[in-house]
DNA sequence: CGTAACCTTGACGTACACGTAAAGTCACAG
DNA sequence: CTGTGACTTTACGTGTACGTCAAGGTTACG
């Protein structure tokens, strides 16, 4: 029988709230990477360091699978490098420093800072987006024309043929 | 002095017309690629062959200037590969051929066959493009959402204070 | 406790897109 | 005719983003 161990709840280690944990090969097969890239990632900062079980086995979350697909989207669908995308995750993780600051007490202007420094990054991707944005549109547009030329010479053709046939 | 050959009329080989040739210093500092990007291109098939001055210079048009600016646009912009950019400007060759042969007499089937493919690597490129305009929509929503959970977040510490100064 | 399935950390390999250095050629000024 | 700058090919080097073993530890089931 070929076996396979249930979605265990992790043994030791991670935070120990109920969530469903999942291990490297799960996270894998959920986002169409694999277990190379996703240490690969881990490496270079783009997911942080997950929990471990006591043997050593890493176990995600699902957040960080969300991340796993936002970084591929980032990654293939917009050209964007590893490297551009360290940066957008790290304003992430900005985010995510602010709202635990929340509830604590923090120094105000410290937690402005902080929302200055996100609000800025956020608003040069929002930027480098808009002009992508504008771009592809151009591009479809200049495609839409050739499309419409095709067209027009179909109908050349089809006129042609009529003609000769009618001749 | 610091000499520059002046932009001379080929001496030999490009097709005999009067066109303003560059050669590949130029057209590098034209479109911000460097000389030996240009030469691997050409090396790429992405890039046709450009006439030679008799010394073996490479002599480029505008439309080489063009394509090059355009190649860039789809790089670096857009995340395509030379590969997948390669068969784009392939496309782009059909249609030259298309125009090439609608002078002259060619077989009305062979003309269907080409403008039916090209029309359908073009149609390809849109639906990709369509693709990633929904992607960067929706990445560019997300992202103003956050700029306006910041913005709330800015005004909520404008109260705070105010509610300290003022307590 | 055996073992299949799953995982771990190295470490080397690879495809892509060029960078860079070497050694020689071409064009024109002086 | 020589110097200088722009160009040529050839060839090896580099950074990115992983792929691919290799050797071994871990987990769960029977």
């Amino acid at each position: 029988m070929t076996q396979k161990r249930s979605t265990a709840a992790p043994t030791i280690e991670p935070p120990s709230d109920d969530q469903a944990y999942l291990q490297i090969g799960e996270v894998a097969e959920r986002t169409g990477v694999t277990q190379r890239t996703l240490r690969f990632y881990e490496e270079k900062g783009l997911l942080k360091p997950p929990s471990r079980l006591e043997g050593g086995f890493r176990l995600y979350s699902e957040d960080d699978v969300r991340r796993v697909e936002q970084i591929k989207q980032l990654q293939t669908l917009l050209g964007f490098t590893l490297a551009d995308i360290k940066e957008m995750v790290e304003a992430e993780e900005i985010k995510s420093q602010i709202r635990a600051e929340y509830r604590r007490d923090a120094e105000i202007s410290e937690r402005r800072a902080k929302i200055a420094k996100a609000t800025e990054v956020t608003e040069r991707q929002v930027a480098v987006i808009d002009h992508k944005l504008r771009a592809l549109g151009e591009m479809k547009a200049d495609l839409e024309r050739k499309l419409a030329q095709y067209r027009t010479w179909t109908q050349m053709l089809d006129e042609l043929e009529a003609a000769q046939k009618s001749g």
